[in-house]
DNA sequence: AAGTGACTCAACCGCAAAAGG
DNA sequence: GCCTTTTGCGGTTGAGTCACT
């Protein structure tokens, strides 16, 4: 299992193709089939590595390669497998026809993953992290408005979007936002839900019926796709990252799904409002249960001011949450056959 | 119009698995 | 079983483009 000595500098071209080396390429291909990337090149005439070849032909010149926009189907496939598989950008790609990996890594990386973190949704666990979104922007854009007064009408107005149980939440998040992670990450919270990491076999649920690739994700979890996120993730609040061993432990897996539909406009809380989520005092809340979410909403939610006013782009297009995993609701569609990935 | 920063995505790099002798 | 070669994968880079000031 050496490593490949690839790309012998000597006069071996790199950066950027020319129609003339593609055109060699698809040639020598149609003509000789793509069996030996090693000595390809040499037989096509070309001053390439193998190696640039195949990726040359498997990411751009074959012919069944699907270009242009994702479509919503296919982002929400994506987000599907990549909460199931992770990084798994050639297990995920060969679910989607047409499309490569690297297209689909390249997707996740400059779309998919800054839409979920603009929605809290950290994009290695997929699970809700309130610590991303910042409720205080919502209130306080909604309600001071260009003005230091709370601006009455605008609340007023809000009314049809935002129910008495959000704002009682909101505010005491507000009030004690340095608590929002404590609330998030509390023992008690935590001990209801399963812990994947150290004991794969969970007691499931019996009020919840599980589809058969939940059954089998609870039994084989993606555990390196989580773990990888373990060393990072600052699970005091304090800027010390705890070490990975210790957050193997207690580390809380969430195997989401998402729905998703066209909207031009964006309603962030709408996005996150599929979540059911405990307060750690058995009284289970359902963000969707105290928002009502207009396709018109005109308060998208977001700490980052860049985004609070920005206007609808290609990563506006609305997620929801759907599923379950003990206090958070997942689904996963049964036509994803994951189990073959296990 | 020029400068600058953000964004996109094709291509590269290095590692590891698979295949073959 | 060991070694070498080939292939595949995931992370990263950087040139080109776009948007904003």
């Amino acid at each position: 299992m050496g490593r490949a000595p690839c790309c012998e500098k000597s006069g071996l071209k790199k950066g950027p193709w020319t129609p003339e080396e593609d055109q060699k390429l698809i040639d020598y291909i149609q003509k000789h089939g793509y069996g030996n990337w090693r000595t390809l090149p040499k037989n096509a005439g070309l001053q390439r590595c193998g190696k640039s070849c195949r990726l040359r032909w498997t990411n751009y010149l074959r012919p069944d390669i699907k270009r242009g926009r994702f479509s919503f189907e296919e982002e929400e496939t994506i987000i599907q497998l990549h909460s199931i598989l992770g990084n798994k950008w050639s297990a995920i790609a060969s679910r989607l026809p047409g499309r490569t990996d690297n297209e689909i890594k390249n997707y996740w990386n400059t779309h998919i993953r800054k839409r979920l973190l603009r929605m809290g949704i950290d994009p290695v666990t997929h699970s809700l992290r309130l610590d991303l979104l910042d409720l205080s922007s919502l209130l306080s854009s909604s309600l001071y408005s260009n003005s230091s007064q709370p601006n009455i009408q605008r609340f007023l107005g809000m009314q049809p979007l935002v129910n008495p149980e959000l704002l009682k939440l909101a505010s005491s998040l507000f009030q004690s936002q340095n608590n929002q992670q404590n609330q998030l990450f509390n023992p008690q919270i935590q001990s209801q839900i399963p812990h994947f990491a150290t004991d794969p076999v969970q007691e499931i649920p019996a009020s919840l019926p599980l589809t058969e690739a939940e059954a089998q994700l609870m039994v084989e979890p993606n555990v390196d796709a989580y773990q990888s996120n373990f060393t990072d993730f600052d699970w005091q609040g304090n800027g010390i990252a705890s070490s990975s061993n210790t957050l193997t432990e207690d580390y809380v897996p969430q195997i989401p799904s998402y729905n998703f539909y066209s909207s031009d406009n964006q309603n962030l809380m709408s996005e996150a409002s599929n979540f059911q989520y405990s307060n750690g005092s058995n009284q289970n809340f359902s963000l969707a249960s105290v928002l009502s979410t207009p396709s018109s909403s005109p308060t998208p939610l977001n700490s980052n001011s860049t985004y609070v006013n920005s206007s609808s782009t290609e990563d506006d297009r609305e997620i929801s949450y759907g599923g379950r995993c003990d206090d958070i609701l997942f689904e996963i569609p049964n036509i994803l056959d994951v189990n073959e990935f296990m």
